[in-house]
DNA sequence: CTAAACCTTGACGTTGACGTCAAAGTCAAA
DNA sequence: TTTGACTTTGACGTCAACGTCAAGGTTTAG
Protein backbone atom coordinates (compact mmCIF):
# COMPACT_ATOMS: atom_id res chain seq x y z
CA UNK A 1 0.00 0.00 0.00
CA UNK A 2 1.01 3.67 -0.23
CA UNK A 3 1.75 6.31 2.15
CA UNK A 4 -1.80 7.67 2.22
CA UNK A 5 -3.90 4.48 2.81
CA UNK A 6 -1.10 3.48 5.79
CA UNK A 7 -1.62 7.08 7.64
CA UNK A 8 -5.38 6.24 6.85
CA UNK A 9 -5.63 2.87 8.57
CA UNK A 10 -2.97 4.52 11.70
CA UNK A 11 -4.07 7.31 12.03
CA UNK A 12 -0.67 8.67 11.70
CA UNK A 13 0.06 11.60 9.33
CA UNK A 14 1.81 10.89 6.17
CA UNK A 15 4.99 13.65 7.39
CA UNK A 16 4.62 11.45 10.46
CA UNK A 17 4.81 7.71 8.60
CA UNK A 18 8.07 9.58 6.59
CA UNK A 19 9.97 10.89 9.26
CA UNK A 20 9.65 7.13 11.34
CA UNK A 21 11.14 5.78 8.20
CA UNK A 22 14.42 8.73 8.29
CA UNK A 23 14.54 7.41 11.96
CA UNK A 24 14.99 3.86 10.90
CA UNK A 25 11.56 2.68 12.36
CA UNK A 26 9.73 1.67 8.68
CA UNK A 27 11.75 0.45 5.82
CA UNK A 28 9.42 0.22 2.98
CA UNK A 29 9.78 -0.83 -0.17
CA UNK A 30 10.51 1.81 -3.17
CA UNK A 31 8.82 1.69 -6.94
CA UNK A 32 10.50 2.68 -9.84
CA UNK A 33 8.74 6.02 -9.31
CA UNK A 34 10.11 6.55 -5.90
CA UNK A 35 6.93 6.00 -4.31
CA UNK A 36 6.91 3.95 -0.76
CA UNK A 37 5.35 0.62 -0.71
CA UNK A 38 4.21 -0.48 2.56
CA UNK A 39 3.80 -4.26 3.80
CA UNK A 40 0.52 -5.34 5.90
CA UNK A 41 2.67 -5.77 8.74
CA UNK A 42 3.92 -1.80 8.62
CA UNK A 43 -0.06 -0.84 10.20
CA UNK A 44 1.02 -3.32 13.19
CA UNK A 45 4.19 -2.09 13.29
CA UNK A 46 3.29 2.03 13.07
CA UNK A 47 0.99 1.13 15.70
CA UNK A 48 3.56 -0.51 18.15
CA UNK A 49 5.16 2.96 17.50
CA UNK A 50 2.53 4.83 18.83
CA UNK A 51 2.15 3.09 21.89
CA UNK A 52 5.85 3.07 22.83
CA UNK A 53 5.99 6.87 21.52
CA UNK A 54 3.09 7.45 24.23
CA UNK A 55 4.67 5.76 27.07
CA UNK A 56 7.78 8.34 26.70
CA UNK A 57 10.75 6.59 24.41
CA UNK A 58 12.33 8.59 21.41
CA UNK A 59 12.89 6.83 18.13
CA UNK A 60 16.59 5.81 19.12
CA UNK A 61 15.19 3.58 21.38
CA UNK A 62 12.33 2.04 19.68
CA UNK A 63 14.55 1.84 16.48
CA UNK A 64 16.26 -0.48 18.89
CA UNK A 65 13.33 -2.27 20.14
CA UNK A 66 11.38 -2.85 17.28
CA UNK A 67 13.93 -5.99 16.13
CA UNK A 68 12.90 -7.51 19.04
CA UNK A 69 8.97 -8.01 18.10
CA UNK A 70 8.74 -9.84 15.22
CA UNK A 71 5.39 -9.06 12.36
CA UNK A 72 3.06 -11.60 14.03
CA UNK A 73 3.80 -10.04 17.59
CA UNK A 74 6.27 -12.44 19.07
CA UNK A 75 8.81 -10.96 21.70
CA UNK A 76 12.59 -11.53 20.60
CA UNK A 77 15.30 -11.59 22.89
CA UNK A 78 17.06 -8.07 23.22
CA UNK A 79 19.90 -8.75 20.93
CA UNK A 80 22.81 -7.07 23.08
CA UNK A 81 23.59 -6.39 27.54
CA UNK A 82 23.81 -2.57 26.37
CA UNK A 83 20.49 -2.83 24.89
CA UNK A 84 19.10 -4.89 27.55
CA UNK A 85 20.24 -2.11 29.96
CA UNK A 86 19.06 0.44 28.21
CA UNK A 87 15.36 -1.20 28.35
CA UNK A 88 15.33 -1.44 32.24
CA UNK A 89 16.63 2.36 32.70
CA UNK A 90 13.54 3.27 30.66
CA UNK A 91 11.06 0.35 32.45
CA UNK A 92 12.70 2.21 35.63
CA UNK A 93 11.46 5.71 34.19
CA UNK A 94 8.28 4.20 33.12
CA UNK A 95 7.66 2.99 36.50
CA UNK A 96 7.91 5.99 37.87
CA UNK A 97 6.49 8.01 35.41
CA UNK A 98 3.33 5.82 36.16
CA UNK A 99 3.74 7.03 39.64
CA UNK A 100 4.02 10.50 39.54
CA UNK A 101 0.91 10.16 37.35
CA UNK A 102 -1.05 8.69 39.87
CA UNK A 103 -0.03 11.14 42.31
CA UNK A 104 -1.55 14.22 40.35
CA UNK A 105 -4.42 12.11 39.46
CA UNK A 106 -5.27 12.17 42.56
CA UNK A 107 -4.38 15.72 43.17
CA UNK A 108 -6.87 16.58 40.36
CA UNK A 109 -9.39 13.69 41.69
CA UNK A 110 -9.38 15.91 45.01
CA UNK A 111 -9.66 19.34 43.50
CA UNK A 112 -12.74 17.71 41.31
CA UNK A 113 -14.44 16.21 44.29
CA UNK A 114 -14.14 19.28 46.62
CA UNK A 115 -15.95 20.95 44.01
CA UNK A 116 -18.96 18.23 43.27
CA UNK A 117 -19.69 18.68 46.75
CA UNK A 118 -20.35 22.57 46.45
CA UNK A 119 -24.17 23.46 46.68
CA UNK A 120 -23.92 26.10 44.04
CA UNK A 121 -23.97 23.20 41.52
CA UNK A 122 -27.90 23.84 41.27
CA UNK A 123 -27.99 21.32 38.46
CA UNK A 124 -28.80 17.94 39.10
CA UNK A 125 -28.00 16.93 35.47
CA UNK A 126 -25.07 14.66 33.93
CA UNK A 127 -22.63 15.86 32.75
CA UNK A 128 -22.17 16.45 28.76
CA UNK B 1 14.98 33.40 51.08
CA UNK B 2 16.60 34.26 48.02
CA UNK B 3 15.69 31.75 44.59
CA UNK B 4 19.39 30.34 44.71
CA UNK B 5 18.00 28.80 48.39
CA UNK B 6 14.96 28.11 46.81
CA UNK B 7 16.66 26.36 43.66
CA UNK B 8 18.26 24.09 46.03
CA UNK B 9 15.86 23.54 48.06
CA UNK B 10 13.44 22.14 45.07
CA UNK B 11 15.81 21.07 42.56
CA UNK B 12 14.84 23.50 40.07
CA UNK B 13 16.79 25.57 38.84
CA UNK B 14 17.17 29.62 38.88
CA UNK B 15 15.65 29.42 35.13
CA UNK B 16 13.24 27.56 35.65
CA UNK B 17 11.78 29.15 38.92
CA UNK B 18 12.56 32.59 37.08
CA UNK B 19 9.68 30.93 34.19
CA UNK B 20 7.23 29.95 36.94
CA UNK B 21 7.26 33.25 37.91
CA UNK B 22 7.11 34.71 34.47
CA UNK B 23 3.94 32.07 34.02
CA UNK B 24 1.92 33.19 36.89
CA UNK B 25 2.84 30.11 39.09
CA UNK B 26 4.80 32.30 41.70
CA UNK B 27 4.67 35.66 43.09
CA UNK B 28 7.46 36.64 45.10
CA UNK B 29 8.26 39.70 46.86
CA UNK B 30 10.56 42.07 45.87
CA UNK B 31 13.04 43.94 47.89
CA UNK B 32 14.54 47.53 47.02
CA UNK B 33 17.04 46.01 45.17
CA UNK B 34 15.03 43.82 43.11
CA UNK B 35 15.51 40.72 44.46
CA UNK B 36 12.88 37.92 44.72
CA UNK B 37 11.75 36.91 48.04
CA UNK B 38 10.05 33.72 48.55
CA UNK B 39 7.87 32.48 51.51
CA UNK B 40 8.64 28.93 52.74
CA UNK B 41 5.42 28.02 51.73
CA UNK B 42 6.54 28.32 47.99
CA UNK B 43 8.92 24.98 48.64
CA UNK B 44 5.62 22.97 48.80
CA UNK B 45 4.51 24.98 45.97
CA UNK B 46 6.87 24.74 43.53
CA UNK B 47 6.99 20.99 44.35
CA UNK B 48 3.06 20.47 43.77
CA UNK B 49 4.30 22.49 40.21
CA UNK B 50 6.46 19.82 39.63
CA UNK B 51 4.30 17.00 40.60
CA UNK B 52 1.56 18.17 37.73
CA UNK B 53 4.05 19.64 35.04
CA UNK B 54 5.41 15.83 35.66
CA UNK B 55 1.90 14.68 35.03
CA UNK B 56 1.68 16.74 31.74
CA UNK B 57 -0.64 19.35 32.91
CA UNK B 58 0.82 22.98 30.61
CA UNK B 59 1.46 26.11 33.10
CA UNK B 60 -1.22 27.97 31.85
CA UNK B 61 -3.61 25.16 33.73
CA UNK B 62 -1.43 24.56 36.74
CA UNK B 63 -1.57 28.51 37.26
CA UNK B 64 -5.45 27.97 37.35
CA UNK B 65 -5.37 24.88 39.79
CA UNK B 66 -2.76 25.87 41.75
CA UNK B 67 -5.20 28.63 44.15
CA UNK B 68 -7.73 25.28 44.88
CA UNK B 69 -4.51 24.03 46.80
CA UNK B 70 -3.94 26.43 50.00
CA UNK B 71 -0.54 26.84 51.84
CA UNK B 72 -1.19 24.02 54.21
CA UNK B 73 -2.17 21.38 51.30
CA UNK B 74 -5.56 21.90 51.89
CA UNK B 75 -7.94 21.56 48.61
CA UNK B 76 -10.67 24.06 47.81
CA UNK B 77 -13.06 23.80 45.07
CA UNK B 78 -12.46 25.35 41.37
CA UNK B 79 -13.48 28.73 40.98
CA UNK B 80 -15.63 28.09 38.19
CA UNK B 81 -17.24 25.55 35.75
CA UNK B 82 -15.47 26.09 32.74
CA UNK B 83 -11.86 24.92 34.92
CA UNK B 84 -13.93 22.07 36.41
CA UNK B 85 -14.65 21.30 33.06
CA UNK B 86 -10.77 21.64 31.81
CA UNK B 87 -9.92 19.29 35.04
CA UNK B 88 -11.84 16.50 33.97
CA UNK B 89 -10.67 16.63 30.23
CA UNK B 90 -6.99 16.33 32.43
CA UNK B 91 -7.70 13.67 34.31
CA UNK B 92 -9.37 11.67 31.98
CA UNK B 93 -6.02 12.57 29.79
CA UNK B 94 -3.92 11.34 32.39
CA UNK B 95 -5.96 8.48 33.06
CA UNK B 96 -5.53 7.30 29.70
CA UNK B 97 -1.95 8.20 29.68
CA UNK B 98 -1.37 5.85 32.71
CA UNK B 99 -3.08 3.42 30.72
CA UNK B 100 -0.83 3.30 27.92
CA UNK B 101 2.21 3.88 30.00
CA UNK B 102 0.93 0.49 31.41
CA UNK B 103 0.92 -1.14 28.23
CA UNK B 104 4.09 -0.01 26.71
CA UNK B 105 5.59 -0.88 30.44
CA UNK B 106 3.95 -4.98 29.67
CA UNK B 107 5.62 -4.33 26.25
CA UNK B 108 8.88 -3.94 28.11
CA UNK B 109 8.76 -6.19 30.41
CA UNK B 110 8.45 -8.96 27.85
CA UNK B 111 11.32 -8.11 26.08
CA UNK B 112 13.37 -8.02 28.91
CA UNK B 113 12.17 -10.80 30.53
CA UNK B 114 12.64 -12.90 27.05
CA UNK B 115 16.03 -11.58 27.53
CA UNK B 116 16.39 -12.97 30.92
CA UNK B 117 15.56 -16.42 29.96
CA UNK B 118 18.16 -16.66 27.46
CA UNK B 119 21.20 -19.16 28.43
CA UNK B 120 24.01 -16.80 27.08
CA UNK B 121 23.57 -14.99 30.20
CA UNK B 122 26.88 -16.46 31.85
CA UNK B 123 27.78 -14.01 34.64
CA UNK B 124 25.52 -14.91 37.87
CA UNK B 125 26.23 -11.71 39.10
CA UNK B 126 24.09 -9.30 40.13
CA UNK B 127 24.09 -6.93 37.14
CA UNK B 128 26.10 -3.11 38.56
C1' DC C 1 -5.52 11.70 -22.60
C1' DT C 2 -6.76 14.24 -19.02
C1' DA C 3 -7.80 15.57 -14.54
C1' DA C 4 -8.02 14.68 -9.79
C1' DA C 5 -5.87 12.66 -6.36
C1' DC C 6 -2.02 10.95 -5.12
C1' DC C 7 3.14 10.95 -4.24
C1' DT C 8 8.21 12.92 -3.93
C1' DT C 9 12.10 15.83 -1.61
C1' DG C 10 13.38 19.95 0.66
C1' DA C 11 13.12 23.27 3.87
C1' DC C 12 11.42 26.20 7.25
C1' DG C 13 7.96 26.72 11.33
C1' DT C 14 5.89 25.20 15.89
C1' DT C 15 5.61 24.10 20.78
C1' DG C 16 6.94 24.18 25.91
C1' DA C 17 10.00 24.20 29.43
C1' DC C 18 13.59 25.38 30.12
C1' DG C 19 19.57 26.00 29.08
C1' DT C 20 23.00 29.27 28.38
C1' DC C 21 25.31 33.02 27.74
C1' DA C 22 26.21 38.39 28.70
C1' DA C 23 26.47 42.73 31.07
C1' DA C 24 25.51 44.81 35.07
C1' DG C 25 23.82 45.58 39.86
C1' DT C 26 23.59 43.57 45.07
C1' DC C 27 24.65 41.20 49.31
C1' DA C 28 27.23 40.02 53.26
C1' DA C 29 31.25 38.59 55.61
C1' DA C 30 35.86 39.94 56.98
C1' DT D 1 35.82 48.45 51.43
C1' DT D 2 36.80 44.78 49.02
C1' DT D 3 35.77 40.56 47.19
C1' DG D 4 33.33 36.73 45.69
C1' DA D 5 29.08 34.70 45.56
C1' DC D 6 24.78 35.98 44.42
C1' DT D 7 21.18 38.33 41.79
C1' DT D 8 18.83 41.05 37.84
C1' DT D 9 16.91 41.46 32.84
C1' DG D 10 17.36 40.28 28.12
C1' DA D 11 17.87 37.52 24.44
C1' DC D 12 19.02 33.70 21.78
C1' DG D 13 19.53 28.36 21.68
C1' DT D 14 17.69 23.54 22.31
C1' DC D 15 15.12 19.38 21.56
C1' DA D 16 11.69 15.99 19.48
C1' DA D 17 8.05 14.96 16.79
C1' DC D 18 6.03 16.44 13.83
C1' DG D 19 3.00 20.72 10.79
C1' DT D 20 3.02 23.25 6.70
C1' DC D 21 4.12 24.96 2.41
C1' DA D 22 6.28 24.74 -2.31
C1' DA D 23 7.42 22.90 -6.72
C1' DG D 24 7.22 19.25 -9.11
C1' DG D 25 6.51 14.03 -10.74
C1' DT D 26 2.97 9.62 -10.68
C1' DT D 27 -1.17 6.94 -10.76
C1' DT D 28 -5.40 5.64 -12.27
C1' DA D 29 -10.36 6.12 -13.17
C1' DG D 30 -13.14 7.58 -16.84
Amino acid sequence: MFIGELSRRTGVSTRGLRYYEEQGLLHPQRRASGYREFAEADVDRVRRVRVLLAAGLNTDLIAEVLPCMTDTGAILAPTCEEMARDLERERERMSRSIDELKVAHEMLDAIIHAGELLPERRDGEAHR
